[in-house]
DNA sequence: ATGGTTGAGCGTCAA
């Protein structure tokens, strides 16, 4: 059976739920997880999975910032004994059982801290929270290796590799791309996950995620980051069949700043 | 070093 799980930095599911049937013709995904979605649970729109083919819905949510939400063809369990990263109680976790996928299949989405813009973590309490939060996650999946039969994705807020940015150089003291960053980044992953995506493209090859608002024109400067990213346990790798980040999502009307990313697997 | 833009929700804060 083909699967595909797409991960997407909405930012606001309300103001931008109207693209979902575009990112659902583009992608065809069994699986959607959004990021950012800012939406309170009590308010959250309960008919939209439905309406969409995904009658299988989560959502995490509060007001005004972060929220994550989880989009199924198939049925699952949420996985409700999770950490709470860095006791903030934040939503920007959610984890789900899919045991009809498979041999049952562990889904993960994450929404890392951002970090604020000064990378220090003595002067910056965003950048302490962000090293904070993606060592709990390190140490929490560390725990449980060996890790199998597992997919992580989301917005992790750094982009480890050179040309995962458009001037490694140029930012290396910029937070999402710091050296304390992409380490921590890369220790987190090296617990026991493959780059289900850098599988397919290559590391010499360019490769972003998110361009800034901030450009006149994101296409042409193409000053982006990849900071969106699947995971998944080495166990999975032989299933892996493809990727897309849809790089054309950025110039949908009123687009978010990430586009979404896919991966294929045959489970 | 700074500014540039967007979203939530109504003054700023977060990204």
């Amino acid at each position: 059976m083909s699967l595909r799980i797409v991960t997407w930095n909405i930012n606001s599911l309300r103001l931008r739920q109207g693209l979902l049937p575009v990112l659902i013709e583009a992608l065809s995904p069994d699986i959607l997880c959004l990021q950012e979605t800012k939406v309170p649970d009590p308010i959250f729109p309960k008919e939209l999975g439905s309406a969409l083919g995904f009658p299988y819905v989560a959502h995490r949510g509060m007001k005004g910032y972060n929220g994550v939400a989880i989009f199924s063809r198939a049925p699952f369990t949420i996985l409700n004994e999770q950490p709470d990263w860095c006791g903030k109680g934040d939503c920007r976790h959610l984890a789900i059982a899919l045991e009809s996928v498979g041999k049952g299949l562990e889904l993960h989405n994450f929404y890392v801290p951002a970090g604020g813009d000064v990378p220090d973590p003595e002067l910056n309490p965003k950048f302490a929270h962000k090293l904070e939060f993606v060592a709990e996650t390190r140490k929490h999946f560390a725990a449980r290796s060996p890790i199998t039969n597992l997919v992580l994705v989301g917005d992790l807020n750094i982009a480890p590799s050179e040309n995962d940015v458009w001037s490694h150089r140029q930012l290396l003291n910029v937070v999402s791309h710091t050296p304390v960053e992409t380490t921590a980044l890369l220790a987190w992953r090296d617990v026991g996950f493959a780059d289900a995506v850098r599988y397919f493209v290559p590391e010499s090859k360019k490769l972003y995620t998110w361009w800034s608002y901030r450009n006149r024109d994101w296409r042409a400067s193409d000053r982006g980051r990849r900071l969106d990213h699947i995971w998944v346990s080495h166990d999975l790798v032989p299933t892996l069949r493809q990727q897309i980040t849809l790089k054309d999502a950025r110039d949908w009307p009123q687009a978010s700043d990430h586009v979404p990313v896919c991966v294929e697997l045959a489970v």
